[in-house]
DNA sequence: TGGCTGACCGACCGTTCGTTCGGGCTAGTC
DNA sequence: GACTAGCCCGAACGAACGGTCGGTCAGCCA
């Protein structure tokens, strides 16, 4: 039987958001486990006690974002209705949980796949791009979608509009997390023009 | 009187060009010197008579890419006519800009602020994005776009989804650049949806 | 109260990094 | 053909890095 003999001062998820915040500072690469330490009050060699090593601070932070982003796929609204109703609840709802989980999934974003975790999160990226893709192009089938833009290009900027959130986003802004996901959601819909002057289609 | 000895194998560009490639590839810091110089095929002392050091390097390259961006806002088009259609100016050559300075807008766009040229940089982005988000609210204001988003928040986002192409798009993808500046545009003023099929407003 | 163990620390190790230095090679000049 | 400036190289340096190791200490339990 386990007893917890001295109250430890950190969680593993305690640390890891310490962790992450110089990650994401600095960038990986940049910061010395020595500042780790620092930020936590700790020292370096206690951080072993923690971890295995710095790459699996790395590890499980992008881990927290890809399960983070996977589970909006999963959402009842993601996965009945119309295409351009599951859309819109995806764009929205990957919104408030990038919002949600910031952190993480600005780890997640700027990993390079220097090292195999990383790789595997470039993959799992790419899985969610071509889940959006799917969603893009079922509808444009079913009418909803404008069909003169091709489908890839077009997933790619509304998730590149998605993403770039985290490189500007905090949370004490001033802007609410639903209030982005609305600007968001009218953006990547309806775009910028006052109604009653839009264009009718490309290069009109 | 400068005489040419022997035939330098690179002039300053050609060797810029390979070490931000390998800049972009693994990130700044992951890439050492050595690697810098293996691609360049020459050795990593020899770098240094061509630059002051690595750091001179990434200076050198995000300028190139801070330059570029800074003309498109110098144009005839991005300067005089209503500011709706300034800001299409802008965004539609930054699109076309981005293409043809692709590597050094990527390395621009990924510094973090750990040096001074970075944060020289980081500095130039802020100033490109104040100047975006004068555009505008001009353009809200002469009620060519719609006023129902925060100007400062749709700034960002239009501004994001331009950034993040450099994130995906390779010149050998299929797509080109006046496609890519035409999809922009088009997804940033009229939105994904079917003409026909718009909403008025937010939330409606 | 004394032993046990989880949590933590200081000192150190091997490696890799960016940079330096002295020298050698080459192609034009005189 | 000797000279020289420009270009490049091999070897090495100090610093900083990620990680290891032996040990200390606090608190619970018997």
């Amino acid at each position: 039987m386990v007893v917890q003999k001295r109250p430890a001062r950190y969680t593993l998820d305690a640390l890891l958001e310490i962790c992450v915040r110089e990650f994401i500072e600095r960038g990986y690469d940049a910061t010395p486990m020595e500042d780790l330490a620092r930020s936590a009050r700790l020292t370096k060699s206690s951080i072993y006690h923690h971890v295995s090593g710095k790459e699996e601070l790395l590890r499980l932070g992008v881990a927290r974002g890809v399960d983070a982003l996977f589970a909006v796929f999963d959402e009842e609204g993601s996965t009945s209705g119309r295409a351009v109703e599951r859309l819109e609840h995806v764009v929205r709802r990957s919104a408030d949980c990038l919002v949600a989980h910031l952190p993480h999934v600005t780890l997640l974003l700027r990993v390079r796949g220097n090292t195999e975790a990383e790789r595997w999160a470039l993959e799992r990226r790419r899985e969610l791009d071509r889940r959006l893709t799917e969603l893009v192009q079922a509808a444009i089938e079913e009418g909803d979608l404008r069909g003169d833009l091709d489908p890839r290009t077009v997933t790619r900027l509304v998730f590149g509009m998605l993403n770039s959130v985290t490189e500007w986003y905090r949370p004490d802004g001033g802007v609410t997390g639903e209030q982005l996901a609305d600007a968001l959601v009218a953006l990547s819909f309806d775009g910028l023009r006052a109604p009653g002057r839009r264009r009718r289609s490309l290069r009109s």
